[in-house]
This record gives structure tokens, C-alpha cells and sequence, in this order.
DNA sequence: GTCTGAGCTGGACGTAGTGTCCAGCGCGTG
DNA sequence: CACGCGCTGGACACTACGTCCAGCTCAGAC
């Protein structure tokens, strides 16, 4: 407790007022203490812990993040730190309502309602290659700067996504990646011999 | 263009930097003015409205807001304004990266990680051509018993659908209408002659 | 600097799939 | 029965696909 408390108080204080930090004792299944509590628990209370069994620990000891909704359907995110010598059990559980709803404001802004009325894809394809183009540049950076690696990575979603399989796909993709049609044939081949 | 112009400065404005205003000429086909330009156009370029078509205008000469993807990823959400008296057409193309961003921002960091499945229409469209003769089969009875009125309308609707555009396409529509690949282009090319 | 190999390129080439054309055939109609 | 419409299978030219290769560039090793 004396060891632990003043961490705790930081992630508190760093995520307040959205974020609710509860040390556990797991020898004695009870709350220690929380900090900016907002669950309604508070030192002292069973910690009710065994739900946590299911939960496969990483290398770190940390379970998480994961998913929780309080019975008044506040959405949370939660990360559980196994502590040890002297062992303890730190929960930070985060109020993911505010998050989402900026998010939501965010979207509802810039993203038009309908985003697609009918799946006709003629032309549609067309901007699904741009799409997957697109979301890899925001992601990797300039086509021009992409490595060999970058290339497999958004062809093989490429493939998957069949977009071969529709005439003049492989010239236009070509085009997007800024490669010629040689390069895509050939990255195409190393990708599907390895993968069979 | 002096009667509109402040207009299109003033949508500019207010949105700058994340908004280009681009006000056609539909008599001339013509880029009259664009104020923020961020896709490359400029007055003077040709207009190619001709995407519109495809799209119904709303009862205040409104069509969309609908999606956009540019050649270099960005992803834009677009609005068009019709005008009457005198004619002109304004564009507002609104680049969504940036809401995008912080909204994703948001979300990252409140939201458990949760891949995002590709919807891939390779064997998509397989299903499509069985899924669009089918329902014409409950309407108008057994494929046997269709005329060349029924094979017209159902070719159209596939057509229209761009399912010609990808490989392989025709032959299986031949079989699933029961007709021969012959068939199938004389009646495509019967339909794509009267429509233009 | 030179060497070397990986990677991309443009072009050539064989093949698969596309779209057109036509002689032939079944079938309903005058 | 002759006629014509619509479908057929086959032939054909052509486009697009996928493969292959010599040559180029460039970065890293020596």
C-alpha cells in the first residue's frame, strides 16, 4: 500500500476525472483503495477478483486492456497489473464515454450519412483500390518512400480483397502504387508462392 | 461568378484550411473559380460533371454529401449545390483526413484493439449473378419459360450492376440464364445500343 | 573507387478470355 | 409450306493477362 499508493495516485491524477484506479490484496480478496472512484467501490470491499481467471496474463503481467460496461451502461477499458513481492493487483479502469462520443462528434461532422447506397461495383472497384491505397499512405506514409515490404503488405490485402479477379485491376494498381505492371505480377507471385 | 463568388469565399473561409470551394460552368463544362485548392484543379480546367448524373439531386438541388477518395489517399466528403439563374454549380469538397485522424485518435486510445474485416467481393459476385437471377426467378417464374423481354430487364439489371467488369462474367451469366455466350453479348449489345 | 546483388523496368511473347460475326436450326405464325 | 425471329455453336480477331528476361539503378560491402 505505502509502496504501491503513490503510482496510483499518478495514473489517477494524470487520467482524472475519466479514469478510476483500484489497488486489490489478493491474499485477502479486498479492496485496498481507490482513487477517484466512480464504480462505486471503495476500500475495505471484496475485490471480487475471479472473474480475471479467465484472463490470460502477457509477459509483463499485464491483463488487457479489455472491455467493461458498469451496470449503469457506462462503457469502460480496463488494464489489470499483476504486481509482485509484495504481490497486489492494480485495476485502472477508464470511462470510455467521453471518448466516444468526441469520436462520434468527430465522425458525424466529416463522414457523410450515406456512405454507400447501392454495392455496384464497376466503378466502385476503382475506389476500392484508391481505398486500400489510401488508408495504407495515411498509415506507411508516401507511396514514393514504400519499401519492398510496405508493397506485399497492401497487395496481399489487395488479393485477398479479390480485386484481381475484376478486368484492368492489375494496370491500375500498378498505377497507384507507383510501380509497373511487371513489379505487381512479380510481387504477386512471391506472395502467393509463399503462401501455399 | 460576381453574383456567387462571395459565397464560395465565405463557405472557404469559414472551413479553411480542411475545405476547397470549387464553382463550375455546367453550359461550358468549365472550372469557373476555385477558392482553397487542394486537388490540383484550377479555373479553366474542364469540369467532368458528368459523374453527377448518377447521382438525384434533393428537392433544395442538393446532391450528396457523399464520399470521395483522391488519387494521393485523402479522403474527402464532398457536397454539390445546384444553382439556378444563372446557372452554375458549386462544390464543396471537405478533406475528412484530419476528423478522421482525431477521431481514430480518440478511439485508439479508449477502445480495446479490434481488427477491421475487408468486405472482399471475389466470390461476392459469383453469388451476386445467382442472387439477381434468382429473385427474377421468384418474380417471373422458371428460367425455361422466360422471353427475351425477361433476359433483356435481367441483363440490364447485371449490367447496370457492373458485373461485366470482372473476369469470367459473361460465360457464367450464359449459364445461369441457360443461354449461350453469344446470346448473352447479342442481347448486351441490343440493350447497351438503345440506352446510348 | 569498384563490385555485387536485390529490385524495378520496359518490352516481348504465349495464352486465356472477350466480343463479333455468321451459317444453321427449331419453332411459331401467316 | 414458306417465312422470319431468336437462339446456337463455332470461327475469328483482338484485348488483356500473366510470364519471362535483359538491362538499369541504387545501396551496401569491400
Amino acid at each position: 500500500m505505502e509502496r504501491y499508493g503513490p503510482a496510483c495516485a499518478a495514473v489517477a491524477a494524470l487520467l482524472s476525472p475519466h479514469a478510476e484506479v483500484v489497488l486489490h490484496d489478493p491474499a485477502e480478496d479486498v479492496v485496498l483503495a481507490v482513487w477517484n472512484p466512480f464504480s462505486g467501490r471503495a476500500a475495505g470491499d471484496p475485490s471480487l477478483l475471479g472473474e480475471l481467471d479467465e484472463l490470460e496474463p502477457g509477459a509483463d503481467g499485464v491483463l488487457g486492456p479489455y472491455p467493461k460496461v458498469l451496470a449503469d451502461g457506462r462503457t469502460l477499458t480496463s488494464v489489470t497489473a499483476l504486481l509482485r513481492e509484495p504481490d497486489a493487483v492494480m485495476c485502472v479502469n477508464l470511462d470510455r464515454g467521453p471518448f466516444e462520443q468526441a469520436a462520434a462528434l468527430l465522425s458525424a461532422f466529416a463522414a457523410p450519412a450515406r456512405p454507400r447506397p447501392e454495392p455496384l461495383f464497376e466503378h466502385d472497384w476503382f475506389d476500392r483500390v484508391n481505398g486500400v491505397v489510401g488508408s495504407a499512405v495515411r498509415q506507411r506514409g508516401p507511396v514514393q518512400r514504400w519499401g519492398k515490404a510496405e508493397r506485399l503488405a497492401v497487395l496481399s490485402e489487395l488479393d485477398s480483397a479479390g480485386v484481381f479477379a475484376v478486368r484492368r485491376a492489375a494496370p491500375e494498381v500498378a498505377r497507384a502504387l507507383q510501380v509497373s505492371r511487371s513489379t505487381v505480377y512479380a510481387l504477386l507471385a512471391e506472395l502467393r508462392g509463399e503462401k501455399s
